[in-house]
DNA sequence: ATGGTGGCTTTGCCA
């Protein structure tokens, strides 16, 4: 089985780019976050037409938005409303075999990565502490589970281009690291794509597009990740990073994540 | 210290 995150920024300007991705990758599920739809306008007929059948989405105008394309049968998974707002930022199905997939769009938490100074940073570390509880407390280590997403936090020092430098940034600060770092430790999740791509490597999944030339520059981060319970570990055979559809027209800012099972 | 781009909707918000 092979399965991809993506963070389209938008399903509707994206029938190309997934066209693309499964004619040379032919994942069997597609993840993806910032849809950017209300579900009601969600471009079923339009989206792979006659491919990846089982189908679930959550959406709202404008903003966020996460949905999943399968070949493979879905059945719903009820997940609560992650800080109260209703905001369509995380879809969980089961899988056949009993596997749980758990699809998140975790907040980007604006520019200050100041609690007080603002809101939306706030958001992002009570929705990690959230994430974390539930996790702990309604999930447990020994299911087979697989977590993906655009968690927006860069963890490693070589996932992103400069450590000293984005020290100060969010998405690399230390409070979100500690907390990423938390929710990974706390149900022993491993992370399937450093499992095969080693740390000291310098990886990323997303490049700004205020960037003159974003190949040249290469100040990316690895933003979007694939997380797994220790039961599918050995199940585990590799993991890529579709570096190129950053270069594709019009692209999105973030890049597809791949892992392939056994 | 600043501004750079893109998507969606609205003339600003969010990333």
């Amino acid at each position: 089985m092979r399965l991809v995150t993506w963070n389209v920024n938008s399903v509707r300007l994206r029938f190309d780019h997934l066209a693309r991705l499964v004619q040379r990758w032919d994942p069997d599920v597609i993840c993806m976050q910032e849809i950017k739809v209300h579900d009601d306008l969600f471009p079923n007929a339009d989206l792979l037409p006659g491919g990846h059948p089982h189908r679930r989405w959550r959406g709202m105008k404008s903003y966020n938005g996460v949905a999943i394309l399968s070949r493979l049968p879905l059945e719903p998974v009820e997940g609560p409303d992650w800080c109260g707002k209703g905001d369509c930022r995380h879809l969980a199905v089961r899988l056949p075999g009993g596997v749980e997939l758990h699809n998140f769009y975790v907040p980007a938490g604006g520019d200050i990565p100041d609690r007080k100074a603002n809101p939306k940073f706030a958001h992002k570390l009570d929705f990690l502490d959230e994430m974390t509880d539930w996790f702990q407390s309604e999930r447990k280590a020994q299911r087979k589970m697989i977590l993906v997403g655009d968690l927006n936090i860069a963890p490693l020092e070589t996932d992103v281009w400069s450590h000293k430098q984005l020290l100060d940034v969010v998405s690399h600060t230390p409070i979100e690291v500690e907390k990423l770092t938390g929710l990974q430790e706390g149900l022993g999740w491993t992370d399937a794509v450093r499992h095969f791509i080693p740390p000291k490597d310098k990886l990323y999944s997303w490049w700004s597009y205020r960037a003159a030339d974003w190949n040249a520059s290469d100040k990316g981060r690895r933003l979007d990740h694939i997380w797994v319970t220790r039961p599918l570990k050995g199940q585990l055979k590799g993991a890529s990073v579709l570096r190129e559809a950053r270069g594709w027209a019009q692209p999105s800012d973030h890049v597809p994540v791949v892992v392939d099972f056994a």
